[in-house]
DNA sequence: AGCACGCCGACT
DNA sequence: GTCGGCGTGCTC
């Protein structure tokens, strides 16, 4: 920021604007899941402590001599509290890693889903590396090298930063060759490149770029198309799959605000970036984008609340369109766009009789691409046989232990039960003690064996959870994958061949055809142009939506029909989980709400919390408009916190869980 | 969470 | 008369 020229020096060279002698105090979010606490709590800064500045982490006392950590949000001369006033302990380190920013962020994220800020900063910031973070207040910045030439031609929605546009993409998909940072070719997704170009846009603006993906797959792709697009040194990636201290060197340099583009899964969208010009959320309809943690917020949703306080360009992408993306496209918020043009021809083929081999269409297809590529074989399971039956009774094999599935991870391997993972070696059938076992379906490893055979000579590996493979070269071969693990092949592939079309749709879930046209669009984005896809064992809309060049119909009816059942993201919900009293208060506060509908109590699924018992807690589901969304959040946390006061045994599950926005009842539906 | 405060039953 | 049950409230 440029000083006026014969003015004063900017305020922030001064030394101490605080004259000797007067007290400052230090406003400070406790880090603690207790709601109860979810507050600014002030200390004093006793004379003589210094770097007690916005941002950094302290070691505060809380009730009597017991210290907590927490990050002073601001401070200020007079107090606002007018109680006793404790001194801060400690400081634990200068850095302000709570950016105020951030601070702002996690606020509102919290208070949309009912939840603790602390727990939302407990994501966003990582964890310290004393020795990292001494070598980054010791390091001189260094200039950043010029960008690399920019390809006029390459230039993807140009102004789109400058604009601040707000945009739902569609990308068709496609592989293509860069040059990695060393200069040797790289095969990348399309989608990568086109992201790549876009964030340019920011950095070319001295401003910053975050892009969040669901996994490491997508960020080593995004990573080498950002590398070729600004140079490898304004790529920062906060992967929590890195060392922690690779992590946190990542993290400060954001702090350092420089124009870079930092990219990571779903925390990343919490990454400081004081200037940020673009936000972008690729496969936003991907399940990996939703945090597992209290208070589990889906990164599109904080990428939207971070857009409305930063005033930044927004990108929600994906091979496949979302509902969710949808409906922000028909609301007028985002701009709907699609990029590329990706030439592959779609097959929609139904079972054999006998539903255990490659389909005829599907077989031509591998036949004829294998002459000079790899073929993608998509399966919906891993291992073997993904379950078990008695050879007398028919019965389906159960784990003596937890009743979950036998199956068999591999050729003539001991069966194991696929939720607990213990083995079943002297397996009897419960109903009629018969030892013999026939394998149901085809797993990963079990397929491959079958195409080894129906193609002698050809080699086929597998890639699964077990077998990670992130790239394969071009020579012919079967590749054998589960969804989400395809590796990427150079040149892409010849045939793209999704069996197990029923077996992703035959499970009950709300979002289960939408799934599986997002992971179907995913596997079809692998093949080269030209290239034909093999679609088994699908029906319906689902088939449509993958053979045509568009997705965008398919979201708009899946959208329609939300909205005719009242489900998401039509609507927005709240889990009510808990003791049934609890609940039953709840439920009758949120009620008073107009036009929010209660689906239940009715008991809940064993576990539904962490080691509660079937029937034990009681569980409800309220529906409401999204413009009901605050006063939802507001009761509900006032629900919370009421319970959180009551008394309860040690180990038992809380009173009361309200999770906004929770997918998890509606999977089943 | 943890701990202190506070108001009703069995005891020296 | 008092010791102590755990419902209630609070943490700068």
């Amino acid at each position: 920021m440029p000083a006026e020229p014969d003015g004063p020096p900017p305020a922030a060279t001064l030394p101490e604007a605080t004259p000797p002698g007067a007290t400052r105090y230090a406003r400070v979010v406790v880090d603690s899941r207790l709601p109860q606490l979810d507050r600014l709590f002030e200390y004093r800064v006793p004379p003589g402590m210094t770097g007690v500045e916005p941002g950094v982490r302290v070691r505060v006392p809380l009730r009597g001599d017991r210290l907590t950590s927490g990050w002073v949000v601001e401070t200020t001369d007079a107090r606002a509290w007018e109680g006793e006033v404790a001194d801060v302990e400690k400081v634990v380190s200068p850095v302000p890693v709570l950016q105020p920013e951030v601070w702002a962020l996690a606020r509102a994220i919290a208070d949309r889903a009912a939840g603790g800020a602390a727990d939302v900063l407990r994501v966003a910031i990582p964890g310290r590396q004393a020795r990292i973070e001494k070598q980054w207040l010791a390091q001189e910045r260094a200039e950043l090298p010029p960008l690399p030439e920019a390809v006029e031609a390459a230039a993807v929605l140009p102004g789109l930063v400058e604009a601040r546009r707000r945009v739902a993409i569609e990308c068709a998909g496609g592989v293509a060759e860069i040059t990695d940072a060393e200069g040797a070719p790289v095969w990348v997704g399309r989608w990568a490149i086109s992201l790549a170009s876009i964030a340019r846009q920011a950095i070319e603006r001295g401003e910053q770029a975050i892009i969040v993906v669901p996994d490491h797959r997508d960020q080593r792709q995004l990573r080498i198309a950002l590398a070729a697009a600004i140079g490898d040194e304004r790529v920062v990636e906060l992967d929590a799959r890195q060392k922690n201290p690779e992590r946190y060197r990542g993290f400060l340099r954001c702090i350092d605000g420089e124009p870079i583009a930092i990219i990571g899964p779903r925390s990343a969208v919490y990454a400081p970036a004081p200037k940020l010009g673009l936000l972008a959320i690729w496969e936003d309809g991907d399940p990996l984008l939703s945090e597992p943690l209290a208070p589990w917020v889906h990164a599109r949703d904080a990428a939207l609340v971070r857009q409305g306080q930063s005033g930044c360009a927004l990108v929600l992408a994906g091979h496949a369109r979302s509902s969710d993306a949808e409906r922000l496209v028909e609301l007028g918020f985002l701009e709907h766009e699609r990029l590329g043009a990706h030439r592959v021809r779609v097959l929609p083929s139904a079972l054999t009789d006998d539903g255990r081999r490659v389909p005829a269409v599907a077989f031509r297809a591998a036949k004829e691409a294998l002459a000079t590529k790899p073929v993608l074989v998509q399966v919906a399971r891993p291992g073997h046989a993904p379950g078990l039956r008695c050879g007398d009774c028919g019965a389906r094999a159960r784990c003596t232990s937890c009743a979950g599935p036998l199956g068999r991870s591999s050729r003539g391997a001991v069966p194991s039960c696929r939720l607990c993972g213990r083995l079943a070696a002297a397996w009897r059938c419960q109903s009629c003690r018969g030892t013999s076992l026939t394998e149901v379906g085809r797993g990963s490893s079990r397929i491959a064996e079958e195409l080894g055979r129906a193609f002698p000579g050809v080699p086929v590996m597998v890639a699964d959870g077990e077998h990670e493979r992130l790239t394969i070269d071009a020579k012919p071969r079967m590749v054998v994958a589960t969804r989400g693990a395809e590796p990427l092949a150079d040149g892409g592939y010849g045939a793209v061949l999704l069996l197990d079309g029923d077996a992703l749709l035959s499970r009950e879930g709300l979002r289960v055809a939408e799934e599986a046209v997002r992971q179907w669009a995913t596997a079809r984005a692998l093949a080269a142009d030209g290239a034909t896809v093999v679609l088994t064992g699908a029906g319906g809309a689902t088939v449509t939506a993958i053979t045509g060049d568009t997705t965008v119909p398919f979201a708009k009816a899946e959208l329609a029909e939300r909205r005719s059942l009242r489900f998401p993201p039509a609507v927005r919900t709240a889990s009510v989980v808990g003791h049934p009293d609890a609940v039953a208060e709840a439920v009758e506060a949120l009620a008073e709400i107009e036009h929010l509908d209660v689906l239940g109590p009715v008991p809940a699924p064993a576990d539904v919390v962490k080691g509660s018992r079937e029937g034990e807690l009681e569980r409800a589901i309220a529906r409401f408009a999204y413009a009901d969304g605050a006063r939802v959040a507001g009761v509900a946390r006032g629900r919370v916190l009421a319970a959180a006061s009551r008394p309860r045994k040690p180990g038992a599950p809380p009173r009361l869980r309200i999770r906004l926005d929770d997918p998890e009842p509606f999977d089943g539906l």
